[in-house]
DNA sequence: CGCATATTTCTGTTTTTACAGAAATGGAAA
DNA sequence: TTTCCATTTCTGTAAAAACAGAAATATGCG
């Protein structure tokens, strides 16, 4: 008996997959992973098929995307030739991967033009002065957060934790700025 | 003459509304955002679709939208009857708004279905042991990153900069871990 | 090696979203 | 108040994305 026979765990992947809509990912994709996220053993294509209504194809499609990012793998499940699948469970790991794979695809291609951008308005005397200045501001901040993300994505989880309870206290350690309370 | 007449101005207002559609804010609104970040003056709907070459209605909705996340607003044009618009020029604020709208849209409704279910799932007994755990793992988590970001998001800009451009190395004050280099 | 079955890729359909143009509404000046 | 122009809302159409089913390909097993 699969655990989508519960309500809750219905809702979860239902509402799970209309968020990923609005986050730039397919239903079908976010369901598949809500379905791995909460099972506790490797499913197989067939099987979330039946569990999510979705057609083969699809489900296949979503695999592969969720692969991409890291998130769902292959294993092997003994006595079977399908292929089975398990989400990570960690969810900083989950994050963590999520927003690599974001970085790679959106801001990367991002950066690179603003790069670019900001080198030929530097050099051309006909552009206006303001456009060159925010292209370049524009660059300089998104480089600036993306440097911030690479650092911070190599801190062991239990560091991260610990910031991350910290909140806005972490601002105390900051010579100048908010040395009482926060 | 419109600055769009410039050739970089017109590929970063293009790459800009491409980036917004895989970031779940639809071509025309962020090429709208684009282009007002870029002008230098205010900018009237009507001039807005003669440089993008929009719709008058989709000018209009985007304009909403864009107000909606506090990151375009309407001024008064001396002399002139028309609504005119420019964007945040502080990039700091423009993220900040538009985070702070996104969760306000995405993550609060996700945290509210996550608490009831979670807590519903308590009280269950019918239910998988390892279902509740999940769903209550990802409930306490979304809530930590949230917290966290809204207490973040009180501190001043300059703090900020600084954390930011401390990059891993905020790590160093935290008490166990990582104490000499990154 | 050849068969059976799992998996992916391709193609056409459905559904959703973006969009343009028209109609309706709102608002300022005469 | 009436008129004129700006703005928004509504409605039909076009474009894009998601999806199902079929066909093609790959892979393990006898």
């Amino acid at each position: 008996m699969s655990i989508t026979n519960h309500p809750d765990v219905k809702a979860f992947i239902l509402h799970w997959g209309e968020m990923g809509t609005q986050w730039g990912v397919n239903r079908s994709v976010a369901q598949v992973h809500a379905l791995l996220y909460l099972s506790d053993r490797p499913i197989d294509a067939e099987a979330i098929v039946e569990a999510l209504g979705l057609a083969r194809s699809n489900v296949s499609t979503a695999l592969k995307e969720l692969q991409g990012y890291g998130i769902v793998r292959r294993v092997h499940v003994e006595g079977d030739r399908r292929d089975h699948f398990v989400a990570e469970t960690d969810l900083w790991e989950m994050l963590m991967r999520i927003t690599a794979e974001r970085k790679r695809r959106e801001i990367d291609p991002t950066l690179a033009l603003l790069a670019e951008l900001s080198d030929r308005l530097k050099a051309d005397k006909a552009a206006p002065v303001h456009v060159r200045e925010r292209v370049t501001r524009m660059h300089e901040f998104i480089s600036t957060l993306g440097g911030w993300y690479d650092q911070v994505r190599t801190l062991p989880k239990p560091t991260l934790v610990t910031l991350m309870k910290l909140g806005s206290k972490v601002a105390r350690f900051i010579p100048g700025a908010k040395s009482k309370a926060d």
